[in-house]
This record gives structure tokens, C-alpha cells and sequence, in this order.
DNA sequence: GTATGTATTTAGCCTAGCTAAACGAATATA
DNA sequence: TATATTCGTTTAGCTAGGCTAAATACATAC
């Protein structure tokens, strides 16, 4: 099949372009207590939260232990602070500190900057392709990985109306 | 400054879709012994190989013990073989195995099985946005994080070519 | 022939992923 | 009301994959 082979070179190569911007971006983030899985995790509590453990483990795509412990050292580090829910006691609710937020900020110019001089060689039209490829792709990674599980998709942006409806 | 802007959107985009396109993916490699890092090295040793540990690890931008670690894993699960040079005995070539061409296709296949569903949900347009994306990123993050450091350039595509001037 | 350089490995540390299972709190049911 | 079940989080323990420092073994230059 013509399309199938199409996707999987498509597939493929950001498959690879994936990992290797992540290593190139890695140093960038840790120069500053920032790994990867702190960035995003954090970015997900600084401009969606206040979010519980368990939301950001989903909206992560990360287990529950696993993001447990990101948020003991984020707590540790100051990023975020834990409030327990006043009406169910079992709800851990994630706020970002005033650190937190200034880190996670810093931590993305820095990002852009690690890369700049390189997006800058790019032709506008380029920018542009990867402008529109990251928002497709987010689009398209929000969507439930297997529809027929019944798994619940879960995206960073509904993380507030998915608590919202909790009493 | 604009641009600056327009760059920093861009990257921490970039940044967000690579992280939650990896996690996306690794279950789908992990499910036949082919981690991420294994099956990006892997690729290099199959299509770019024989290959030198120290060339695999900067064509992969990792350190030294990092890559013989995941040759030894490797090398254990039979993907590649170890074949010291016969002029320089500090020197191991690698090769693929046929088993580990045959892991590495079926990893290709079963990644973008795991896509597919979604990228098939694409107008030609976009999907035709993401693989020139991938390109355009591919080639942005081949050159050198910063040309003035003296670090040298290595590519995956150029591996051969640095070790066909050994004597 | 000694010193220096190079390719790989060893040792030891850390983060971040996982599952299984424990725990405490909430809720449903008999 | 007592008991069972479910839910959110944590603990315990494993693995992979990243790093640096230092050891090893070989090659090369002086």
C-alpha cells in the first residue's frame, strides 16, 4: 500500500527527530534542575493547574508512582506545593510555587535559546512547517492511543473541566 | 523582539510534542525488546554500519560508556556483533545481525502501526507538514549545537565517510 | 623507548520509567 | 451500621539509559 508506506517513513523520521531533539535539548534544561520530565510536567501544573497527582500522571501519560515521585522532588525543590482537598481527603492538589513558575519560564528561554541560532538560519517557511508540525502533532497525540480500550483520553487541556465537575 | 518570540513558541512546541510523541511510542518498541535509545542506534548500525562504538556514540549524541552499554545489551540479545579492527586493536566494528535488521524493520512496522489509525485521520496536507518537518529538524539538529565550541560535526550520514580515511 | 594520545570499558552515581502492593479515605451495599 | 469495594496516593523494588572519572590497552610521535 502507496499511504502505509508514506506513514511509516513519516512515523519513522519523527520518530528520530524526536530523540534527537530531545538529547540536543536535554543539557539545556538540566543547567538549571529542569529535566525533561520536571519541564513538562511542570509546565502542565504552571499554566493548567491546580491539578492533582493522579490528572498529571494522565495528562503526563506517566503512572501515578511516577509522577508521585517528580512531584516529591519538585516539592523538595520548591517548584510546587502539595494542598490536600478539604472535602476528600484521598485528593492531593498541585499549585506552583512563585519559583516554580519563574524556573519553568526561565527554563523555556533557555530552551529557545539552545536552539535559536539554528531556527534562526531557517527560511520563514520552514519556521512555519515546524510551527504547524507541533501543533498537529499535539493535536494528534491528545487523541486516545487505541479508541477501542476504552481507555479515557485524557489531554492537558481538560485537565481543570475534568476536576471542575468533582463535588 | 519578534522573532525571538515566534522562536521560543516554536521550540518549547517542539520540545512538548517530542516528549509526549516518545512516551506515545516506547510502549510499541519496548514490546519486542526495542527500546528507544536501542532502536535509534540500531537504525545507525543498519543502515549507516560497520560502524565504530565511539562514531555510533557521537552520531548519537551520547557519551562513550553510554553507547557500550547499549552495545553490550545489544550484543547480548544477539542485534549486533562486535568485530575488533584488524589494524587497531582498540577499534570494534559493529555490525547488524540478521536479527537485528529483521527486529529494527519490525520495529519501523509496529511504530507506525501505532500511528497510523491517527496519521490516516490527517488531510494529506498536514501529514505532508509533519515529514517535511521532521526533514527541516533532522537537518537542523545534524549541525553542531554551537559551531564554536571546535565540537565536530558529526552526522549520522557521514559516519561512513569519517571512517573510510582510516588507515 | 618513553611519552602522549585514542578507543573502549569499568565503576559508580542519578533520573525516570514500570508493576505490585500497601494505605487511607470515600462510597456503595447488604 | 457494618462490610466490601473503589479511588488517589505512596512505598518498595526493579530496569534502562544518561552522566563523569578513571582504568585499560593499543597506536603513534618524539
Amino acid at each position: 500500500m502507496q499511504i502505509s508506506d508514506v506513514n511509516q517513513s513519516i512515523a519513522n523520521r519523527l520518530h528520530s527527530a524526536a530523540i534527537h531533539l530531545l538529547r540536543r535539548l536535554r543539557k539545556q534544561d538540566e543547567a538549571m534542575g529542569l529535566s525533561q520530565a520536571r519541564a513538562s510536567a511542570l509546565s502542565v501544573v504552571v499554566f493548567g493547574g491546580p491539578v492533582t497527582i493522579g490528572d498529571l500522571a494522565h495528562a503526563e501519560h506517566v503512572s501515578a508512582p511516577t509522577m508521585t515521585r517528580l512531584v516529591i522532588g519538585m516539592e523538595r525543590d520548591g517548584l510546587v506545593r502539595r494542598e490536600r482537598d478539604a472535602r476528600d481527603g484521598r485528593i492531593v492538589w498541585l499549585k506552583p510555587t512563585t519559583k516554580g513558575t519563574r524556573i519553568l519560564h526561565e527554563g523555556r528561554r533557555r530552551r529557545v535559546a539552545a536552539l535559536a541560532e539554528q531556527l534562526a538560519t531557517l527560511t520563514e517557511r520552514d519556521r512555519q512547517t515546524l510551527a504547524s508540525a507541533s501543533q498537529i502533532l499535539e493535536r494528534l497525540l491528545r487523541a486516545a492511543p487505541r479508541p477501542a480500550t476504552g481507555e479515557r483520553p485524557v489531554s492537558t487541556t481538560d485537565v481543570r473541566s475534568r476536576r471542575a465537575t468533582r463535588r
